[in-house]
RNA sequence: GGCGGCGUAGCCAAGUGGUAAGGCAGAGGUCUGCAAAACCUUUAUCCGUCGGUUCGAUUCCGACCGCCGCCUCCA
């Protein structure tokens, strides 16, 4: 039974569909007006987790994830490139989809762009202009928040006054009320606009994400994702424009991903620390490590990414990849031995109960880590036999179906030159010149290849 | 100022009213010609500080200290 953190209830609460064994699901997407940093991904890494594991559980899930393609700082970087708007975005959502896939993020059933669906909005907006929710002011239309007297059941805050100390927005838009906010911006000179009965202009950023995601997933739906930031203003916005609209409840479920920190501190361009995956992947990090570590902790605590923190990573995943590798290259009898056979179960056991409790991933982890410690030593022991080794291996794909870090197992492929050398070095120890033997050895290294000499034969992988 | 979260070994981090998972790193050992991989042992008398409740608290309550987030740009 798979419990879940709901930030509209703050309590852990059992996941059950409105469907039956369907999840609907959305996760609030990129802006693409830069390079995605490695903050957002884990954002997108935990909704991804999200939903393998909703697959690993049985469920059929419909994900849907934006892609904004038009806001203000789009507009404002698109200039600054001397591009059009398509153009623009069309570059960054490309490179963001390569991460992405990089990370071994499964692609959501749905992923549309704001700027074709205006037609939904103007929709939505229909219907809260009839329902009396809406204010026009110099072109642009308003959400009225005094409309809707739930507002502020998501994020907590009461919003009547108390907000000394917080920046106020002042917008060069006129709105009734601070707290209001915009569905539609009149545009200004040169800005890109859309027509709708509403006048020319573009659609406010919450205004998206409502007609998008009650387009695929209906007016009501399982679970709605996204960073914490986004709680305020952004979800609450979204609340309350739908319910408004439809008069039905939303969401079930508000799952908030918590933020990353880079050595302690946020992350920010200005403080140097400020990271793309690419950037990590050229400092020699595997897009599977940057993935291991961002989900290694539950992704409702925040992270504190590290360099350190990613070594380590690359040395857990290592170990994993290792237990594979030898389970897979054993020649062993048929049959199967207690201690295995409990390993595995036990794994699997204890990998679903810290799945089970809002996806903590670190106890889940832990349960494996158990495993592989056994199965090494039932392996060390020659107590491993064939249908251990079949049993361990699809514990080890089953369990990756979710965390999606291992990777595909290489076959050994044959490199005529490596095997030659290892041929050669083989002699040499025979023949006791160890000079010989571990200055090949030390060239291999260099050159990526990894020599273990074991009781089966010198074996090599890539490093 | 309002609201929320966190503080566990060198680092990351789980967890419980009954006495501290797991990973990484370090040290010692087994194996090895030497390594690597793997395994074993070892590394928190203690879970920010101080009080309180309790037979018993790291776990509940209060205060304090420190860190982080949100309070209409933001994953």
């Amino acid at each position: 039974m798979l419990r879940l953190k709901n930030t509209l209830t703050r309590a852990k609460e059992e996941f059950k569909p409105i469907d039956d064994n369907l999840v609907r699901m959305y996760a609030c997407g990129p802006t693409v007006y830069d390079y995605g940093h490695i903050g957002n991904f884990r954002t997108f890494v935990a909704v991804d987790v999200l939903r393998r594991y909703l697959k690993y559980r049985g469920y059929r899930v419909q994900h849907v994830m934006n892609i904004t393609d038009i806001e203000d700082k789009i507009i404002r970087e698109m200039r600054a490139a001397g591009k059009s708007l398509r153009e623009f975005t069309e570059f960054y959502t490309a490179e963001f989809l390569r991460d992405m896939e990089l990370l071994n993020i499964e692609r959501p059933e749905v992923t549309p762009r704001a700027t074709e669906h205006i037609a939904e909005m103007s929709e939505l907006m229909e219907k809260l202009r009839k329902g009396g929710k809406t204010y026009e002011s110099d072109g642009s239309l308003y959400f009225s928040i005094a409309s809707f007297p739930r507002y502020g059941k998501l994020s907590g805050l009461k919003l009547e006054g108390n907000i000394a100390g917080a920046r106020v927005d002042v917008d060069e838009y006129d709105k009734a009320d601070a707290r209001d906010f915009v569905l539609w911006k009149a545009p200004k000179e040169d800005e890109p606009k859309w027509d709708t009965p509403f006048g020319p202009g573009r659609p406010g950023w919450h205004l998206e994400c409502s007609a998008m995601s009650m387009k695929y997933l209906g007016e009501s739906f399982d679970i709605h994702c996204g960073g914490v930031d986004l709680i305020f203003p952004h979800h609450e916005n979204e609340i309350a424009q739908s319910e408004a609209a439809t008069g039905k409840p939303f969401v079930r479920f508000w799952f908030h991903v918590e933020f990353l920190q880079v050595e302690g501190e946020r992350m920010s361009k200005s403080k140097g620390n400020f990271y793309t995956v690419r950037n990590l992947v050229d400092k020699g990090f595997s897009a599977e490590v940057i993935r291991y570590l961002l989900l290694s902790a539950p992704y409702n605590t925040q992270l504190n990414f590290t360099f350190d923190g990613l070594r380590g990573a690359s040395s857990s995943l290592d170990r994993l990849r290792n237990l594979r590798r030898r389970l897979a290259d054993l020649k062993s009898a048929p049959g199967s031995n207690a201690a295995a056979a409990d390993a595995v179960k036990k794994a699997i056991e204890g990998f679903e109960a810290g799945m089970d409790d809002d996806l903590n991933t670190s106890a889940a982890l832990a349960a494996v880590f158990d495993a592989v410690r056994e199965l090494n030593t039932a392996l060390d022991e020659g107590k491993v036999l064939e249908g251990d080794a079949n049993s361990a291996l699809a514990m080890l794909e089953k369990i990756d179906s979710v965390l999606g870090v291992l990777g595909a197992l290489e076959n050994a492929v044959l490199d005529p030159e490596v095997e030659a050398l290892i041929e050669e070095r083989n002699a040499a120890r025979r023949e006791r010149k160890f000079a010989r033997a571990d200055q090949i050895r030390d060239d291999l290294l260099a050159r990526g290849v990894i020599l273990e000499d074991t009781p089966q034969g010198t074996k090599w992988r890539r490093k």
